[in-house]
DNA sequence: CCAGACGTTGTT
DNA sequence: GTCTGG
DNA sequence: CCAGACGTTGTT
DNA sequence: GTCTGG
């Protein structure tokens, strides 16, 4: 599962990662906690190429009667997001990469949860498998995601059985392109990083907090 | 036919 | 216990 | 994901 | 919007 992530590197650098144009910019700042119902930057097409922009985090499907859901919608599971009816037509034609460069998962260890940090080992950002979806009603427009998550590789199971779905840089570009269609060559591109270059450490429980949002959430304990 | 759901994880 | 808010 | 709320009427 | 349950 992916709850809590971090998105502390400068909005130049993610926008060069993901080749995109520097001019105009979000004043996107550094984040260390990140937290459902917060709007969080996707990649997505645009009318001009791809483009960066703020939605929020937990989907709201576009025939949803209001601009909530009354189930959570942070995370779409990769076993069935092409089936069910709040994601598949996102899945189809609205697929985003979500910025990260680090996530948090939460261990259960003789009754109780430990948190801890998860990054690459080389550190950096990298990108979540998304899905988005608009909301429209009332004279308001509403664009939110999902992230995909799937069983947890050899290097995450030590701490969960879930985990999000990161795409390679080199399937970026496919991942995004709403002409594929064909749910087995999508679900090709949810390739996750390999074991190798993930690493984690325990943290302190001030993660557990969503109000936490300095540095003290990535210390190791 | 209409009404109601549409989700995830973890625990029992 | 369960829902909402961040 | 976790933390925090979970209610009503009336008055400021 | 679309599927499932009654």
């Amino acid at each position: 599962m992916c709850g809590r992530f971090t998105l502390q590197t400068p909005e130049s650098q993610i926008r060069k990662a993901f080749h995109l144009p520097i001019g105009e910019q979000l004043g996107l700042t550094p984040r260390y906690n990140i937290a459902p119902s917060q709007d969080i930057p996707i990649i997505r097409n645009s009318d001009n190429g791809h483009e960066l922009t703020l939605v929020k985090w937990g989907l709201v499907p576009h025939w949803s009667k209001e601009p909530k859901t009354k189930y959570s919608t942070i995370n779409a599971r990769i076993e069935t997001v092409a089936e069910k009816p709040t994601y598949r037509t996102p899945f189809k034609s609205q697929r985003c990469l979500i910025p990260a460069d680090g996530f948090y998962e939460w261990k259960l260890v003789n009754g109780h949860k430990i948190p801890h940090y998860i990054r690459m080992h080389k550190g950096g950002v990298f990108a979540f498998a998304g899905i988005w979806d608009r909301w429209e009603g009332d004279g308001e427009t509403l664009d939110s995601c999902s992230i995909i998550v799937m069983p947890a590789n050899e290097a995450m199971k030590p701490i969960h059985e879930r985990m999000p779905a990161i795409i390679a840089p080199a399937h970026y570009d496919l991942w995004l392109d709403s002409r594929v269609t064909d749910k087995d060559e999508i679900l090709g591109y949810l390739n996750s990083a390999p074991s190798s270059q993930l690493k984690f450490y325990p943290i302190s429980p001030w993660v557990n907090s969503p109000q936490h949002k300095d540095e003290r959430c990535i210390q190791p304990a």
